[in-house]
Parts: C-alpha cells; structure tokens; sequence
DNA sequence: CTGAAAGCGCTAACAT
DNA sequence: ATGTTAGCGCTTTCAG
C-alpha cells in the first residue's frame, strides 16, 4: 500500500535491517545514517504497518471489549473512560455489542482473540461457572465489569448489595418507614441477566429486614401503573428506590402526573447517578456507582495482567450516596 | 500462540495449502480429505489468526470510527447503529475519542491507518478545506458525519439549517410571535467546532428573516439565567428554540423553578430527540436527527466506497419534527 | 487433487 | 556499525 521498510532500504542504501535501527532507536547505528534515514522516512510519508508489527512481536496493541450495548448511557460512560487510559498506553479499543445474546457474545469473543487482542473487558450476557471457565481458558487475560467476588475470574465493580442497604438505610434514617423497590422488567427471566439489579434485590431484601421493615416490590413491565395504584391504596408515605436513574424519572414524572408531589406525599430515589439532566424542580437521590471509575480501573487492571502482573482477583470500587432533594 | 494452519499440516499429513484449501472451500479438493481435515481443526479448536489473514489479503476488516467522546448520547447511539451494521458485514470497530483536540484527531488517524483499517468513519474537531484534502489523500476511503454539502468529501447527516427552519416555522405557526435560539456555549470560539450548532443558527436567522420576526439569541455560559433574565423583563410569550434537547430539559427546569409554566408562559422546543426520560409533567417538543439511521447509512456509505463504489457524495437523511407538549 | 515456493511487512538473532 | 537470514501465520500462484 504505502511506503515501506524494503522500499527505505532500497533509497537510503542500507539494509532493511538497519532501517528498524534507526526508526526504533535500538542497537548501535552511526548518528547520521540514523538522521539520513529518519529525514527520507520523514520525506516519504513512511507509516510502521502494524498489522506486520503485530504479528511478528505477537502483540496487537488493541484490547476487545464487550457490552451489551451503547444505548444505556452507563456502558458509554465507561468505555468513554476506558478508551481515554487506553490511548495514553497506546492501546486501541474494539467495541463490540452482544445484545444480550449468549451466542453472540461468544462469537464476538472468537473474533476478537482471531484478531489477537492482547486482553478482553466484558460485561458479560450471563454468569454462570461455566463461562467464567471458558474465559480463563481463552488465551489472552480478561476483566469481567461488575462485582463478583465468588468468581473465579477477574472483576471490577461496585458492591451493588452493599450499596442497596445503604440507600435502603439513606431513606429510613430519612423517616420513610415505607420502602418499596422498584425493579423494571429485565429482559429474561431466567435469572442469568442484569446481575446488577438482582444483587440490588438482594441488598434491598436484607436491608428491609434488617430493619423490620415490610417487604414491598414493584417488578416488570407495567411498573409505572403499579406505582399509582400502590400510591392509591396506601395511607402512608412511601418511599421509592428504583433499579435505576431512569425508571426513579419515568416513576418520578408518572407520580407528579397523578398530582402527588415529591417528599410531601412519597420519596424518590435512584441508582447509577447518570447526572441525566432531569428537567424537574428537584435534584434526584441516587447512588453513584463510578462508572467512569469503573472503567479506568478495568483498563488498568487489565493492562497489569497483560504485563504479566497478579492483579488484584476483585476489585471493589467505592460508591457514593448523592443527597439530592427527592428523599 | 494456539494451533496453526501448519500444526494442522503436521497432524493430517497434508501440506498447508490443502489446509487453507479445506478450511475455505476454494479450489478443488478430495472431500474425505477436507471432511478429515475439519475435524481435526474443530477438535484442536483450530482458530485462524486474523492479523496473519490481514496482511496477506491487504484487508483487516476493521473499521477506524473517530467522535469527539463518548458522554454525548449522541454519538454513542450512532455509534451503537454502526457497530450493529458493521459486525453484520463482519467488520470490527475500532473506536477512538479525540476531544476537540485536532492533533489528538491527526495522531488518531496515523494510528488507525498504521493499523490498516480499512475505513474510516469521523466527526471532526474541525471543518475546514484542509482537512478534507488530508483525508483524502489517505490511503483509505472515509465518511464524515454532518452534511456539509460543499466539502469535499463524502458526509452524511442531516441538513440542520432546513431542520431549525422547520422548527422556527413550527413554532410560528403555534402562535408564537417572540422565538429565542438558544445556544449552549460552543468550546471553542474559533467557529470550526459544533459545526451542527453554527449551521443550526444560521438557519435560526434565515427562518426570522423570512417570517419577519425579532432575531434573539441566548448564548454562551450563563445561558441559564440569561433566560431566567429575558423572562422577567419581556412582557410577552416567548418560545425557547434550544440547540440540543439537553439544553432544553435544563431550561425548561430552571424555568419551571422560577414559577414559569410551559405553555401559559412560554413554549420550549428542543433538538435531536435524545429521548431522555424527561421526569417532567410535558413531552419536549424537538427535532428528530435520525442519528441511528445516521450511524446505519455512514457504515452503508463506507462499505460501499471499501467495494470500490463511487457512493453519494452527500447523502441527506431527513429529520422529523416530533410535536411533543411543550410549544 | 495436492505440494512446493514465494511473499505480505516487520523484527530479531546472528554474523561480519 | 551494518548486513544476512529466518520467521511470525496465512494465502496464492504455479507445478506436478
């Protein structure tokens, strides 16, 4: 395609060989051949082809990365993050989508490792010990985004349980002596998917009884229907924490529609601070789980794996409680 | 690293080239030999190197994408339409960020074609006659996002000049007599960035023209409380024609704070339906950019030039008034 | 139908 | 200080 090292060699007079001396600046070469060569590199436009580099050096310089998708804002933000630690160590990101499809994803881990990336970031479909085998047996490292101590794999994430009962304990410390969690419906049912919010869940479900409180769950498709009509029944004031920002703002505009106002009449809060701009009169409660964080620190870990390094097996990122004005 | 095409020749007792011949149905071969030959690969877990693929056949099935970053919903959603598009054809995206820094932008482009993607799909840091010539004379064919009929180069977007006009026109016909654009403040002064936002005012300014109409615009830092200001002093009913539905939702909210009240007291509007749950009692009325069929058509484009089609040179994707509560 | 040989562009070990 | 050689894993003539 382009000018290359045979071609240097060939106008410069020297060998390929020395052309590599003097473009990498290892072993010894006479200063002004290396200032020849480096001044006609320059004069034909000469670009390293990296593919060649690669696969002589068995190092392709790009890590694979796999989501579900792009149109949640919270796997943008990380790989916006990701990206930006990756390119400082001159690493390239290959991003691709598995849809929530098993088959997918695994087809997208073949390609991946065919187009020898030197480590792999997944926010994987399912977790189950299985796939967790199959990824060790791959033959680059790979991270695996969410917390999961019990696996036997590398990960990063917030401790979604713990950050549950934290908010649980926000909003009782608050007065609401009503806590309802609100989970949206999550694609399939069978369990494998959105560990995030089954482990939230289940850091709601100890909280609550930790605090001897009752156990109340919004779940599925029509749970903003199901808000009003809880609303409807109750005497009390109730408090809402939602699987998430977006549902806390769809349950949050359906409640202000039906006329109840926030804090007066229910609490409001949500989960994975997205900071969306939220055109209401009141700043949102929420968790921040450091998404962004999250991110940089996948890169980095795996980018110490790939060093050869041990590497941290779990690695557990702070969340944080953000106030807001809905609770 | 794994088993290679000539690991497999070892072990079946053929030469390489029947492997390949095996492995890809090309050219003629005994079946027994190729049925023999694919069971071994599969029970070996035979997997091609693609870098070694890439070099030889001049092609690495990757495509270069270059956005400014990833925290914009916008891009991330056209990027998630490409990657969708892209992986069907079977080409890998290899995303990069260069964050309104044109010489992060060069260093993007050296890179991705020292990595010999075999396209590249980029929305600029800047706009100006140069750079089309540079990315012309790339060895790879690219697409730039935006509709910039006069450039030099293959773009796809929509005509953002003709959508605002649209915009204005809707609202005037809403009854509104005071329309003030809104212009969040632009990074850079030097007019070569948010290339979407100048030609969004440009066509703000014909569209008052035209209907005779007082030209407003709100722009810059402050842009919150300018329009807090504005609503105190005017005496009339003014509609907010924002350059971004996330400028609008923030208006909307501060206004909302100050006692306003959509519709009695002002219209807003919004651009580039984003969609965000918009925790609000209204539907923002906006403009619909089609940013996946964006994405989709940009990938469409870039195939098509990658098979040596000549392509439109400025492919236009209509946009969609979308009515909404709020004018 | 199959094998031998050359080569993609680069790097690295070993001479000179 | 420089050149020679071999090889990364694959494909593609060209013979046999």
């Amino acid at each position: 395609m382009g000018v290359t090292t045979k071609d240097l060699a060939k106008i410069c007079g020297v060998s390929r060989a020395t052309i590599t001396r003097a473009l990498h600046g290892t072993g010894s070469i006479k200063p002004e051949t290396k200032q020849m060569i480096l001044e006609t590199a320059e004069k034909m436009g000469y670009q390293p082809d990296l593919l060649a580099r690669s696969l002589v050096k068995g190092v392709s310089m790009t890590i694979g990365v796999i989501v579900v998708d792009l149109k949640n804002q919270y796997f943008s933000k990380m790989i916006n993050a990701m990206e930006k630690k990756m390119i400082e160590n001159k690493y390239l990101l290959n991003i691709t989508l598995h849809e929530n499809d098993h088959e997918i994803e695994k087809m997208l881990i073949r390609t991946l490792v065919g187009h020898r990336v030197d480590g792999l970031i997944i926010s994987p479909s399912g977790y189950d010990q299985a796939f967790w085998k199959y990824l060790n047996e791959l033959p680059v490292p790979s991270v695996v985004i969410g917390h999961k101590p019990e696996a036997e794999i590398t990960t990063v994430g917030i401790d979604e349980k713990k950050a549950t009962r934290s908010a649980v304990n926000f909003i009782y410390e608050r007065g609401y002596k009503h806590i309802v969690f609100v989970v949206p419906p999550l694609k399939r049912a069978d369990s494998k998917d959105n560990m995030g919010h089954h482990q939230r869940l289940e850091g709601y479900c100890n909280a609550v009884k930790e605090l001897q409180l009752e156990q109340r769950i919004i779940y599925g498709e029509q749970y903003l229907e199901k808000i009003i009509q809880y609303m409807k029944k109750t005497k009390e004031r109730p408090a809402f924490l939602c699987s998430g920002d977006v549902f806390a703002i769809e349950a949050y505009g359906a409640l202000r529609k039906s006329g109840y106002l926030e804090k007066r009449d229910f609490g409001i809060m949500g989960f994975d601070h997205m900071d969306i701009p939220f055109g209401a009169l009141s700043k949102l409660s929420t968790v921040d789980n450091h998404i962004e964080e999250i991110g940089e620190q996948a890169a980095e870990q795996l980018l110490g794996m790939i060093r050869g390094e041990r590497g941290v097996r779990h690695l557990e990122i702070p969340y944080k409680i953000i106030e807001g004005e809905t609770v």
